[in-house]
DNA sequence: AAGATTTATGCACTCGATTACATTTATATA
DNA sequence: TATATAAATGTAATCGAGTGCATAAATCTT
């Protein structure tokens, strides 16, 4: 049915080489025949088959994210600066769900390997990445955001998640505050790992005494937020500010104050993670650690673009953004 | 590098097509050269290049999903309905951002088709649809989502947007409120058009006469609903009630309500479209028209894979899920 | 004007897999 | 046992575009 370079020839008069050629800006060619084909091309309205194209370069212009979740507003802001860079250079992105499990994500890489992509950015479902070798064999350049796996070197786009979480809580401390409690993610992945790094070592350094009691670990889920948060309020002595790890969590808490702050008879301040859309109106939060998150996306598209291309170092290049703390 | 059909042929002492055959399940290989074949697979960690496939086939198992912001939550909620269904088919999602423009909705189009997508997925950028007429003659098949596009036939899924305004304005005429204001979007939008039908319809249907000046009109984001309210509430003779569009710009407007809250002398109530995640700790509303977000992703898929499968119907199905009100 | 260069174009193979058709081998039938 | 039939496999063309090499045409040299 479509029209193929074959078609545009015969109908040019040409032969399929030269439209070849044409379509792809080749300067040695006679600017006569090149209006000659532009306008078959128009008349038979002629579109490239990038799948023929690809077969023959090895090139897909495609590239794969897999993430964790879709209908997460975090992954979709970073998915969103990767397809807004790289489709400047005319590529397009592949979406996948890993749906947080490590099986899935195994899965979802062996289909983009056999659609060949040229690349991968991958945030990844977990630390354990023993199926990450995976990636290293296939060779196909990749790029990890927000989480390290453990024993896979490779490129990679963080935020300084200790000093973040580290002034954030430096910050409470001079403002006189000592009981500072703390509702982690789940540690199996880098980032809750560091942030709660940046908690301890804030303490540890004003000398303030770290309890157990305060502190609660959830999965960055909503849904533990809001029974960590429970679980604190229910302490013997409930902290009188509570850093929350991630932005869902921080949704959940709230969720569970406002149920229950005509009961609570302690008042309680949250700081906590990422300024959304949302972050001004969640009630109880005057303390944000902000992440430049569209940054994130355009620099791991930058990273990959570079390896794609091939004017790789050897050494996997790990960029961290800096924090920015904002007070409400 | 990697090793093709002709390797592992080679391998295991038989031809490419009986390699084909294995790799396609083809019933009529025997036991034997199965086995070997398979094992030879095995040996060379061979992996099917879906490209070569795909030139041969015809097929891409790709689609493509063209929606007007990529960092939406109802957007992506839809695409994770989408990609969750159709994965299980073994089709992958090429994700788009049309920007909310016309011109790139079609650029991005136009590359799905040069990638030869075997279907495509729009939630469009607006009703004005000209650019449409591609869709028809590439004739491949498409299916639009909360919005229709004008003069443009194709398979739809939508939600009730009548029906479920009128309920939620019903509702609070029946508890007895009478000012009932309106924020819309806009109204270049199917949506936004119907909406404001319901409201408009419940109000006639009760006799209740239509005040523009409790009525305003936004774009579906925040900073919108921030501003409509604002509106709303420096006017004359504030309503008790306001209907808001959608979850966005009811984010806005609760925004606009907490930060004014102490100096405003008037009480006001919000009823809205969605229940996200976040639509709970919204303090100010009471009243939700809930619509099903996946499955209007899932059915989507499901009317896709009918048209890509080619069992049509040559008539355009729309399907329209019903909303639910949702009292707090 | 004949040969050397440069420029423009065509021929034909290739990418990796699928498949119609041909051929071989095994099995059933008379 | 010879023949018909079914099952298993191979041969070779094909999908649509790109490209090394060959060739033809145009331009330059001397």
């Amino acid at each position: 049915m479509a029209a193929t370079v074959k078609d545009v020839a015969k109908h040019a008069g040409v032969s399929t080489a030269t439209v070849s050629r044409v379509i792809n800006d080749d300067p040695r060619i006679s600017e006569g025949t090149r209006e000659k084909v532009l306008k078959s091309i128009e008349e038979l309205d002629y579109k490239i088959n990038s799948i023929a194209r690809s077969l023959k370069t090895n090139k897909t212009y495609t590239i794969g994210f897999i993430c964790p979740e879709l209908a997460n507003n975090f992954f979709m802001s970073v998915a969103k600066g990767v397809e807004d860079e790289i489709r400047k250079q005319g590529y397009s992105v592949i979406v996948c769900n890993s749906n947080e499990s490590i099986e899935e994500e195994k899965e979802r890489f062996r289909l983009l390997t056999e659609k060949c992509v040229d690349g991968m950015i991958v945030i990844p479902a977990s630390n354990e990445g023993s199926h990450f070798n995976l990636f290293k064999e296939s060779r196909i350049p990749v790029v990890l955001v927000d989480r390290l796996v453990e024993g896979f070197q490779a490129d990679a786009v963080l935020v300084d998640n200790i000093n973040g979480c580290y002034s954030a809580v430096e910050y409470l401390i001079n403002k006189g505050h000592r009981r500072i409690g703390f509702i982690g993610g789940d540690m199996r992945l880098t980032s809750a790992r560091e942030r709660y790094e940046g908690y301890t070592r804030a303490l540890a350094d004003y000398c303030i005494p770290i309890e157990d009691c305060i502190i609660k670990f959830g999965d960055f889920h909503a849904q533990s937020g809001y029974e960590m948060m429970k679980q604190l309020m229910h302490g013997e002595n409930p902290p009188e500010y509570v850093f929350i790890s991630n932005y869902f969590m921080h949704i959940g808490a709230t969720k569970y104050l406002m149920e229950k702050n005509s009961q609570l008879n302690h008042k309680v301040s949250i700081a906590s993670f990422d300024d959304m859309e949302l972050t001004s109106i969640l009630g109880f939060c005057d303390v944000i650690v902000d992440q430049p998150i569209s940054e994130i996306g355009y620099k791991a598209a930058e990273l990959l673009m570079e390896r794609m291309n091939g004017t790789d170092s050897i050494f996997p290049q790990i960029v961290r953004f800096k924090t920015n703390l904002k007070i409400k």
